[in-house]
DNA sequence: GTATTTAGGCATCAATCACG
DNA sequence: CGTGATTGATGCCTAAATAC
């Protein structure tokens, strides 16, 4: 599906982008000011989410009824459709860096760096290293494939920095809390099972202990970890098996066992045929 | 000849349980 | 939530058989 529609207006073709509908994160725009005593901007509604982030100075930040005084080190974010105003200081007029973005994922994002309609105010210590991805934003004026990457690149890492000094609260809510374990576990094996891994591996990769995370596992789905790496694998290995065109030994590749051996074995033991029965079978069945 | 499967040995890994 | 021991399972290897 295109990401672009044609329209037709009396007479007149014109392209418009419609890619914040499907996209997960865009740049609108960016750029830094060193504000004149006083500057002020609004009050204005915005299209996209803004994020100002004061690199040096004062300020204050209005939105509806609330007045925000804030300086350097702490940002403020501008939600699509609220009316605001802010403005630099007299005698200490603010410095600041902006980036406004849309996309469906916005929202989660914010919320990671615990920014939404309620909370718009945050802090970070990594001013260097915010000021620098904005910078690179800014150099880049070319419309290359390349640069739009790089681009979405550096709003990820700008997004990622100023939720890093948030603290991870995991005990808000157990019950969540020990699903995310299963969910990322999950991901992690859709992921990489054709790699061999191991069990070890994906308790590595939630970081918990392994007989840990076999007990979640259990209680949550009613399998091992184990048994459910196998059953991903295997499942996959039926798919693959289909496909006529490869052998025994690239579909054991293709799921994780490096020797074919294993696999057959394995496969016969689950399934109750080995491969190549199994795939007698389904060329039976077809005619 | 090649591709696949089976058997058995050995090392490693995983699940479980008891415990802090 | 994590650790350590135990016991059973799994993966990889060699050798050998079978099918084409």
């Amino acid at each position: 599906m295109s990401s672009y529609i044609y329209f037709e207006d009396d007479g007149i073709k014109y392209l418009e982008s419609t890619k914040k509908e499907y996209v997960d994160l865009c740049l609108c725009f960016c750029g830094i000011e060193v504000c004149k005593s006083s500057h002020s901007f609004g009050p204005a509604i915005r299209e996209q989410y803004i994020i100002h982030y004061i690199l040096d100075g004062k300020g204050i930040y209005k939105v509806g009824d609330k007045v925000y005084n804030l300086e350097k080190n702490q940002g403020f974010l501008i939600c699509p459709g609220d009316l605001t105003y802010y403005e630099a200081d007299n005698d200490d007029p603010w410095t600041y860096i902006w980036v406004a973005f849309n996309g469906i994922k916005s929202e989660q994002y914010l919320k990671y760096a615990n920014l939404s309609h309620e909370n718009l105010i945050f802090e970070s210590n990594h001013k260097e290293l915010l000021k620098d991805y904005v910078l690179d934003m800014l150099k880049i004026n070319r419309m290359r494939n390349c640069d739009e990457l790089r681009l979405q690149g550096l709003l990820y890492l700008f997004l990622s920095t100023i939720s890093d000094s948030v603290d991870y609260n995991v005990s808000e809510n157990k019950d969540l809390s020990y699903t995310l374990y299963i969910e990322k576990s999950i991901e992690f094996i859709n992921n990489n099972f054709a790699n061999n891994i191991k069990v070890t591996d994906i308790a590595n990769y939630v970081g918990l202990n392994r007989s840990y995370l076999s007990s979640l596992f259990k209680k949550s789905l009613n399998l091992s970890p184990q048994e459910f790496l196998l059953s991903v694998r295997m499942n996959k290995a039926y798919e693959l098996l289909k496909k006529l065109e490869l052998s025994i030994g690239d579909v054991s590749r293709s799921v994780g066992y490096i020797d074919p051996l294993t696999f057959s074995k394995t496969f016969k033991k689950y399934s109750g045929y080995s491969p190549k029965q199994y795939r007698e079978n389904l060329y039976k069945n077809n005619l």
